[in-house]
DNA sequence: GATTGGATACGTGGATACAAAAATGTTTTT
DNA sequence: AAAAACATTTTTGTATCCACGTATCCAATC
């Protein structure tokens, strides 16, 4: 999980089953593991430096978040998303992150405002240097709303949402030229916030957030 | 998961941890173990004839699941709600399933109300039996609405936020007198759909949910 | 030459064994 | 007598080992 969003319980001691998983989602968000590609426990283990026990483990979380797809006695591969997938992912989001904003609302004060704006900024000064630093700006930015809403449960189901999709957000930052018009389309969203309309933040987030789908959708490889 | 959700994948062969998982979450659902209780591997794994480690396993996707609670060197302890917790719950249920509703507009016609009509008087003529035949119905009277959105992956959570509840569900509907509101509501439900206005239909859909929260709110006990 | 059958090698799943940590009960000390 | 420290027991976490299922490769046959 990022750590824009730290819905995550405080974990007191690390097992190697959370280091496996840790490490492995850090890498597949980082798109350094293929859609398709086959994750080889004995390897994973070798990197870390632990048995493939814990590996295997770590698979079986990473696969409830949808990461990964694993098939009996057939193993663990990265599991991509089809054009369907993706644009369910984005509905899914739209209606979670919507309600996430409307509950947010009552929350949502000047100081907060100038937070986001600033936010905002940040994002867009990271957005020159990279799809890194942009993607992780970005997810801060929905995060920070989120968090807002103080709904453990809904923050986390919309981060193991923004794991999935990150890979194809990376690729899509890295080859489109840097999109200005995300500034805008932020940028609106703040001033349905600032308008106090809870009912209105909350179209205006769903409205963002399905209108960032079709861009995305042509990055998806139509393999599968 | 609930045959009215039947978002799984066909599983091919059934591996020792599948059936510690379906075991573990069977019993769960049916409040078998009460919130807080410690789950012991050794006598699970006993009871299903295996070793601890495909009931390990189990416990990790069921923490994923949010049934139960994974802690360090503590072993795995049920997932009871609080207040807060359970409105969470609905909360995130109301949203999902309303977008479900509306996705599914378009594939509703006369023979799917006349099911759904007909899935309405199963459940209540379930409900004079006990508990257990009632939460079975209406889970599959939403399952089958929220099936005909064919969205997979949406259907999936929207099943596991159904499997948090039951427990709750069961206990408030023995102790109530059977809710004969409940008809009520759902019938209204599917007048919604009738009228073919899909945002309408989403409405009522989250109205009702959201309207059911208070009445299980109640049996949470407020420990934790 | 393509397709099917079988043998072999590989990888996954599960069980047992071992080590480390936590809980419990007992003893000792203040 | 109460509290703290220690030892014992229980339980969890990890590693190694074995068996079975799957894939691959080669040969035989059509």
């Amino acid at each position: 999980m990022p750590a824009a969003f730290s819905a995550e319980p405080p974990r007191t001691s690390a097992t190697a089953e959370e280091e496996a998983y840790r490490h492995i989602q850090r890498a597949l968000r980082l798109g350094r593991y293929k859609p398709g590609e086959r994750l080889i426990p004995e390897d994973i283990a070798a990197e870390i430096g632990m048995s493939r026990m814990p590996v295997r483990e770590a698979f079986r979380r990473l696969a409830s978040d949808g990461l990964v797809v694993l098939r009996p006695n057939r193993g663990c591969v990265v599991a991509g998303l089809t054009v369907d997938e993706l644009y369910e992912t984005f509905e899914m989001r739209s209606v979670l992150e919507g309600l996430a904003v409307r509950l947010a609302m009552p929350r949502i004060d000047e100081d907060e405002l100038d937070e986001l704006d600033r936010l905002l900024d940040r994002m867009e000064r990271a957005g020159k240097s990279g799809s890194s630093d942009w993607v992780v700006r970005h997810q801060e930015f929905h995060g920070r709303i989120c968090a807002l809403s103080q709904r453990p449960k809904l923050i986390h189901q919309i981060s193991a949402l923004h794991a999935v999709i990150e890979p194809y957000m990376r690729i899509w930052f890295d080859d489109v030229d840097k999109p200005l018009s995300a500034r805008e389309e932020h940028a609106a969203v703040i001033a349905a916030l600032r308008s106090g309309d809870a009912g209105h933040a909350e179209q205006m987030m769903q409205d963002h957030i399905l209108g960032t789908a079709p861009m995305l959708a042509e990055f998806v490889t139509p393999s599968r």
